[in-house]
RNA sequence: GGGCGCUUAGCUCAGCUGGUUUAGAGCGUCUGCCUUACAAGCAGAGGGUCUGCGGUUCGAAUCCGUAAGCGCCCACCA
């Protein structure tokens, strides 16, 4: 075995025997299930660090679980992506000259599939990698056959049941992608431009009202002006006509205290078709509506001027021939919120439109309940305000998008007026000759919507149609999976994805979809930076595998991963996980590279075995309550220390046998059975390293993997053995610290005087002289002159140093640690001084206090002695 | 403009219902070691008074108030 650890051709050999033995696959069994359904990434997508942190947390859960009795299915799959896949693919058409108008629904869906098949399932790949242990065989896809029928049954059935409905509603329209948006999917960011002042000559008169817009190229559209009726200010022009700069258009003034007295001028330009308030101003004052924009943002026929021109391109133009008219009275630097497309990034246009919406106010109400009182339960739980907040506020969903990439409404249009909603245009065709009692249609007179769904409206499906839950309710697996156990994913889709889920969850199954949400942070570069494209600090996650090895990876992402903690990512991370697996192979290394006697068990051999096995008690207790907790970063840290520092630096310090000796069959045994439960422990953080390790320490059987042993059962852990080894430990390293400080080889042995009497017995004896090179250890009376001597709790030990001695050096130390003692006794007496803590502090507490100052008073005690007999000698 | 969260060693973070020796961990730093498992290592050490202020209490990093800084979410001020 090389000394160093390379796992590129063990992790493949590994992964490929996984899935070779299915041990990734799942059936419904007895077992008590342990269900993940994946955050499916968007099915052209590439690997990036938020899915590598994402997919290493399932991963570790996923494993954990199987390795405590539970049936594990992880569910994979991927999301089309409605507006990002077809914006890629308008994009790569755009490449070859072929525009989406060009092309038929047919055709352009064509491409698209083409597209899915030539980019689609790479992540997955690439998954693979990472040692995500998903049932490959369950593979799902939002727009696969059984998920697309359980989207269109849905839509069917919150139509029957009156929740979705269509309607004119003023919409975020997005102007590249061409479509509606829902309110989750516009982002506001703070945009800085200029407020312009513009001058509306007052019809008759020859005075002019001013009025303050971010939006001149709106003016087209303007069909009222609105002043709030309590502003002196604007009294004036109560009652009058103002006309439009440019325009020439005669509109009326209209009082409504909406107008915020303090801003601008006062003077509200009302727009109804192009701004949200103005729509409903528009709606209470009867206000005429001009749609002046097209729907790729260019001004249409309706806006009279600058037609054909780009919304932003006119806004320059309009302002310099308001400016040249002199209908401009300033502008100013003004800073507001735009609301950007999410996924085009382009400023979103309010339009009125045609859309399908879906009532929310039954699905919020059964979704608030169940976070509210725990059932579902938060990490960390701070998001629950989050959650509840946007539940109480929540608007009507706007579910169809302009868009070909995607679920194709079911929604039938009859030659006559009004539509049927079907599963099927058959099924369609019998419900229109029912509704029209016309028995002579045929499909062909038909017209299905052309719109699609929003991706999120099968999204939120994921939990049931995984399992085929609507289109077959209640089967096997649907009842044994659901409701899933954890789900894993960021924040940023909260509202998107798990409050849906949740809706969908209780409408359908009439239960949670999942009993846990743990929400991962956004993984930022290390000076906190958001990961980029653009600042070109995001690693590719696969390169990073080829260097460090996943399992190193995966430790680097959890090491600094407490849950809803966004992580600071640095390579020197990965580099600790890689050091750590080298760490790991060689402990096996030195352990099988020992010769094995029939021969006794020494005494500190004994002692060392009892020891280590307590501490691994106690610490796989410790982890299973951190895992219970979801603190996976610090469970990782609990079993990194007891390998590194309790197994290899102390256990194995302890037994290992003289250089060229053999190593008694006991302690071999007992070792190795400590690294098969350490491997076990490990196994879900590094599944790579741990599995080629297990298959090494004895033969095994083909067909035997780590991944389906269970976790040891330790007794309990001996809590007064594990502190007599914590003070064996302290004498030990204060022995080393005396050779350091006074320069003495490792070579060189020496003597340990205990003072008045032992706590250790013969076998600590000997680990004490093993660790530290003694010659012997003694019980003395007083100790020698010339030494350097400690205390550990209350007894005070000495090493006889001799030629190694100085005096000073000595005395400073001494000194020191008085003082220290002095003032630690000063705050103890401070507190037993004041009769109030004596008489309220609980009884026990006072007792510690009392302990502490009669340990205190003793090693000052010694320290004065040892201060005293050194200023002797030295006279 | 609302709401929430955070501020503990150089960095990243623990510290649950206030009292287990004048606060812990990992990394980094410093010192000494190429000691036949591992220099991707071994051994040892130094380093914070817990953002400021005020309060409650016998006792506060821990509870309350307040100020400042940072972050997140929500919101139609043109």
């Amino acid at each position: 075995m090389d000394s160093v650890y390379s796992p590129q051709q063990i992790e493949a050999k590994w992964y490929q025997y996984w899935l070779d033995n299915k041990f990734f696959h799942s059936e419904p069994d007895g077992r008590e299930p342990y269900t993940i359904v994946i955050p499916p990434p968007n099915v052209t997508g590439v690997l990036h660090m938020g899915h590598m942190l994402n997919n290493t947390i399932q991963d570790i859960l996923v494993r954990r679980a199987r390795m405590t009795g539970k049936n594990a299915c992880w569910v994979p799959g991927t999301d089309h992506a409605s507006i990002a896949t077809e914006a890629k693919v308008v994009g790569k058409l755009a490449e070859q000259g072929i525009k989406k108008t060009d092309l038929t629904r047919e055709q352009f869906l064509e491409h698209a599939w083409d597209w899915t098949r030539e980019h689609g399932g790479i992540i997955l790949k690439q998954l693979r990698r990472l040692g995500a242990s998903c049932d490959w065989d369950r593979t799902g896809f939002t727009m696969d056959e059984q998920r697309s029928a359980s989207v269109i049954r849905v839509f069917c059935d919150l139509y029957d049941k009156g929740l979705i409905y269509r309607g004119v509603r003023m919409v975020n329209w997005d102007p590249k992608a061409l479509t509606a948006l829902s309110d989750e999917e516009v982002v506001f960011q703070e945009h800085h431009g200029k407020l312009y002042y513009l001058r509306y000559k007052v019809e008759g008169e020859d005075s002019y009202a001013i009025v303050a817009t971010t939006r001149p190229e709106t003016i087209m559209g303007d069909t009222a002006m609105c002043i709030n009726p309590n502003n002196p200010k604007t009294a004036w022009l109560k009652g009058k006509r103002v006309i439009v700069p440019l325009v020439g258009r005669v509109i009326p003034v209209i009082e409504d205290d909406y107008v915020d007295i303090e801003f601008g001028t006062g003077c509200l330009k009302v727009t109804p078709a192009h701004d949200v308030n103005d729509y409903m101003l528009g709606e209470k004052y009867n206000l005429p509506s001009i749609d002046i924009f097209n729907d790729n943002g260019t001004l249409s026929e309706a806006a009279g001027l600058y037609v054909g021109m780009d919304r932003f391109d006119c806004r320059e133009q309009i302002v310099r021939d308001l400016d040249a008219a002199g209908l401009l009275e300033k502008q100013e630097d003004y800073t507001n919120n735009v609301g950007f497309s999410e996924r085009t990034h382009v400023p979103i246009e309010p339009k009125l439109s045609m859309q399908w919406f879906l009532k929310m106010e039954h699905l919020a109400k059964i979704a608030l309940d169940p976070v509210i009182e725990d059932d579902i339960r938060f990490y960390p739980a701070k998001y629950k305000n989050t959650y509840k907040h946007w539940l109480e506020n929540i608007k009507d969903w706007c579910i169809s998008r302009q868009l070909w990439w995607g679920h194709r409404i079911p929604a039938y249009y009859l030659p006559e007026g009004g539509f049927v909603v079907a599963e099927s245009a058959q099924q369609a065709l019998e419900k229109a000759k029912q509704q029209t009692g016309n028995e002579s249609l045929t499909i062909e007179d038909l017209r299905q919507d052309p719109d699609c769904l929003d991706t999120w409206f099968s999204s939120w499906l994921w939990p049931i149609s995984l399992f085929n839950g609507i289109l077959d309710p209640g089967n096997k697996e649907i009842s044994y999976y659901y409701p899933t156990t954890d789900l894993v994913t960021g924040p940023d889709i909260i509202f998107f994805w798990v409050a849906r889920m949740i809706m969908a969850g209780y409408e359908y199954e009439g239960k949670m979809p999942f009993r846990n949400v743990y929400f991962t942070g956004i993984v930022r570069d290390k000076l906190g930076r958001k990961m980029s494209k653009s600042l070109g600090n995001s690693p590719d996650p696969i390169e990073l595998i080829d260097k460090y090895g996943a399992d190193g990876v995966r430790m680097g992402m959890m090491l600094s991963a407490p849950a809803g903690n966004d992580i600071l990512f640095d390579d020197a991370l990965c580099e600790q996980g890689r050091n750590f697996n080298n760490k790991i192979w060689n402990c096996f290394r030195l352990i099988k590279g020992w010769q094995v006697a029939d021969i006794e068990q020494p005494l500190y051999a004994q002692l060392a075995t009892r020891w280590f096995s307590s501490q691994l008690a106690r610490t796989a207790a410790q982890m299973e309550d951190l895992f219970s907790k979801y603190r996976l970063s610090e469970a990782l840290m609990a079993v990194y220390k007891l390998f590194w520092d309790e197994f290899s630096a102390w256990y194995l310090e302890m037994i290992k046998p003289q250089y060229g000796s053999p190593i008694d069959k006991t302690t071999y045994h007992l070792t190795l059975s400590y690294f098969d439960s350490l491997l076990k422990l490990l196994h879900p953080f590094m599944p790579f390293i741990t599995e080629e390790l297990w298959q090494n320490i004895e033969p095994r059987k083909t067909g035997d993997t780590i991944m389906l042993q269970q976790l040891d059962v330790y007794p309990a852990a001996d809590n007064d053995l594990l502190d007599a080894v914590e003070n064996l430990k302290q004498v030990v390293t204060a022995i080393r610290n005396i050779r350091q400080q006074r320069n003495i080889p490792q070579k060189q042995q020496l003597v340990l005087q205990v003072v008045g009497a032992s706590i250790f017995d013969e076998a600590m004896s000997q680990v004490i002289t093993k660790l530290s090179n003694l010659s012997q250890i003694t019980v003395v009376g007083q100790k020698s002159a010339n030494s350097a001597s400690f205390i550990v709790t209350v007894t005070e030990y000495a090493v006889p140093l001799d030629a190694f001695i100085n005096v000073d050096d000595e005395l400073k130390k001494l000194e020191a640690d008085l003082q220290y003692q002095e003032g630690f006794l000063a705050t103890v007496m401070k507190k037993l001084a004041n009769e109030r803590f004596v008489q309220n502090a609980k009884p026990e507490v006072v007792v510690m206090e009392r302990k502490k100052q009669a340990d205190a008073e003793s090693r000052i005690a010694a320290l004065k002695d040892s201060i005293a007999a050194i200023k002797t000698q030295a006279k």
